[in-house]
DNA sequence: TGGTGGATGTCGCGT
DNA sequence: ACGCGACGTCCACCA
C-alpha cells in the first residue's frame, strides 16, 4: 500500500487550494501549517490575530485550529459542519489570502480562517475502524454496584437504574433492609457542591411522588470536598465512598507500563 | 524566514525518532500520522486497536492523538506532561516499533502510542503570539447588567458580584426596590434543571445566614427548559430572559461575515 | 431535533 | 495544590 499522503511544503497559495479541494473532495483528513487570522461568529464571537497555527479538517466536517499551547483548539467547529475554500487574489501579489471557511446551521455558526502564508498542506486517507476502549466510568461503577449491592450498604436493593422523577432520572434506585426507598448518585471522582444539590433534586422530588414514608439519598463516589460535605449534613443526605475500579483504577493494571525490557 | 518546518515523508523509524527527538529538544510543535496501538492508564484505562490517526505533540507537553472524526482527542494528555520518544528495536526487522509516551503526576497517568508504520512526521516551530479575543460571555452578561442594572427589573441595585455563600460564590447580589436581598444567578445560554439547582442552593443558603427576611433568586439566561421551568415554580424562583449580546449574539454582527467581493 | 447529564472533561481564577 | 464554576464546552443517549 502506498503512503496515503500528498504534502506540499512552502507551496504557494494557489498549489495549497489545489491540495485542500483535492482533499475535500476526497474526503480525506486535512492539515493545514502557516500564519492565519481568526474570526468566529456564532453562539458568540471572537477573533485572533495573525499568528501560526495547525489547523486540521477532518471528513466529517470537524475543525481545529490549535495553537502551540492547551489540549483545546483555540477555535474550532463541531462535526457536521460544510468546509469551504477559496483564493482571494488581490491588485499587489503580495497580499493575496487562501480563506478556509466552515459552517453550519443550528446553531449558525461560521469559522473563518484568512491564511497569508502557508507552511505546510498536507492530505491524509487515513484507515481507522478501531473504537476506543475505556475502563472505569461511572457505568463501571454502577455495573460493579450492581453485581454487589452490599458495597452501598448491607441489605440495599437495587430497583432500577436510571429511575424517572419529576426532576430527572436517577442513577440507581433501590430499598434499604428495611423497605425504605433509597435514591443513589453516582460519581467515578470526588464531588463538589454540584453534586449534592443535584442529588437533593431527585430525593425531593421522590418524596413529593411518595408522600407515605421518607426517601433516602446516598451519595456514592470516592470522595468529596468539605463544602459538599456540609451541604450532605445539612439535607440529611448520606455518602459512600466507593471507586469505579476495583482498588481503584490506578491499583493493579499501571504494571501493564512498566517498560519491557 | 525559511520555512519552519521539518518534514519526512514514509520516514523509517528511525529517521521518525531523529525528527522527534530533534524536536523535543528544539521545544517544536511535533506532528505524527501513522498506524499505531494506543494504551492509556491513569484516571481510568483505556485501549485503543491499531489504526491510522494523527498524533499532535506541543511543546508545553500537550498530547493530541486524532482519528478522522470528532471534534475531541481519542486519546490525550493535558499540558504539562513529559513526551518521550524510544524506538523498540526486534528480532525479526519488520515488527519494530516506535514509541511515543506522555507522562504526568497527580494525577499519575500515562499514554503509550506504538507506532508501526510512520506516514509523516513534522517537527515546527510556530511563532503566534496572539491571544483569543471572545466576546458574549457570561461575564459580558454581567457587565451588561452592572450597566443597567434595570433590564433585571425596575429599581434594582447590585451589591456585589461573586459574593460568598456558604453554598459558593454567587453571580450577583443586590436589593430591589422594596430593600429585599436579591440573588442572581447568570446564564449566557438556555438552562436546564443543574441551573436551577444552583439558583436554589445560593438562595438557601443566603436565607439561612439572614434569618430576618427572606431572600428573592432569579435566574438570568435566554432561557429555560420546561423542566426548569417547573422547578422554578416549585421553589418561588424568577426568571428573567436575557441574552449576552444586545440582541443576541446573531444580531447585527453577522454581517461582518458577508463575503466581501 | 431538543432535553439531560457524564467527562481521563479542560481551563482559569481564587485560596 | 485544591476548590469551584464556566465553557462557543463536546458527547452519547433517549424521547
Amino acid at each position: 500500500m502506498s503512503t496515503p499522503i500528498t504534502t506540499e511544503t512552502a507551496p504557494t497559495l494557489e498549489v495549497a487550494y489545489a491540495v485542500l479541494t483535492d482533499g475535500l473532495d476526497a474526503d480525506a483528513m486535512l492539515t493545514v501549517v502557516g500564519r492565519c487570522t481568526v474570526d468566529y461568529s456564532g453562539r458568540t464571537e471572537s477573533t485572533l490575530g495573525a499568528g501560526d497555527r495547525l489547523v486540521v479538517l477532518k471528513p466529517d466536517g470537524t475543525l481545529l485550529v490549535h495553537q502551540s499551547t492547551n489540549r483545546d483548539p483555540v477555535n474550532w467547529q463541531p462535526p457536521g459542519c460544510r468546509h469551504t475554500v477559496d483564493l482571494e487574489e488581490s491588485d499587489a501579489a503580495d497580499d493575496a489570502i487562501l480563506l478556509v471557511q466552515s459552517e453550519r446551521s443550528t446553531p449558525s455558526e461560521t469559522v473563518r480562517i484568512e491564511f497569508e502564508t502557508i507552511y505546510q498542506v498536507s492530505a491524509l486517507s487515513l484507515t481507522d475502524e478501531q473504537d476506543l476502549d475505556l475502563v472505569g466510568s461511572e457505568e463501571d461503577l454502577r455495573q460493579r454496584i450492581l453485581a454487589d449491592p452490599d458495597l452501598i450498604e448491607s441489605g440495599f436493593q437495587p430497583r432500577a437504574t436510571e429511575r424517572e422523577t419529576s426532576a430527572g432520572a436517577v442513577d440507581l434506585y433501590g430499598i434499604d433492609s428495611d423497605g425504605v426507598p433509597v435514591i443513589v448518585e453516582l460519581k467515578r471522582r470526588r464531588v463538589g457542591p454540584d453534586a449534592v444539590g443535584q442529588l437533593a433534586r431527585y430525593v425531593e422530588a421522590a418524596e413529593s411522588e411518595r408522600t407515605d414514608k421518607t426517601v433516602r439519598g446516598i451519595l456514592v463516589a470516592p470522595s468529596v470536598t468539605d463544602r459538599a460535605q456540609r451541604m450532605l449534613v445539612e439535607r440529611d443526605l448520606e455518602f459512600v465512598s466507593l471507586t469505579p475500579g476495583d482498588g481503584g483504577p490506578n491499583s493493579t493494571t499501571l504494571d501493564t507500563f512498566v517498560d519491557r525490557k
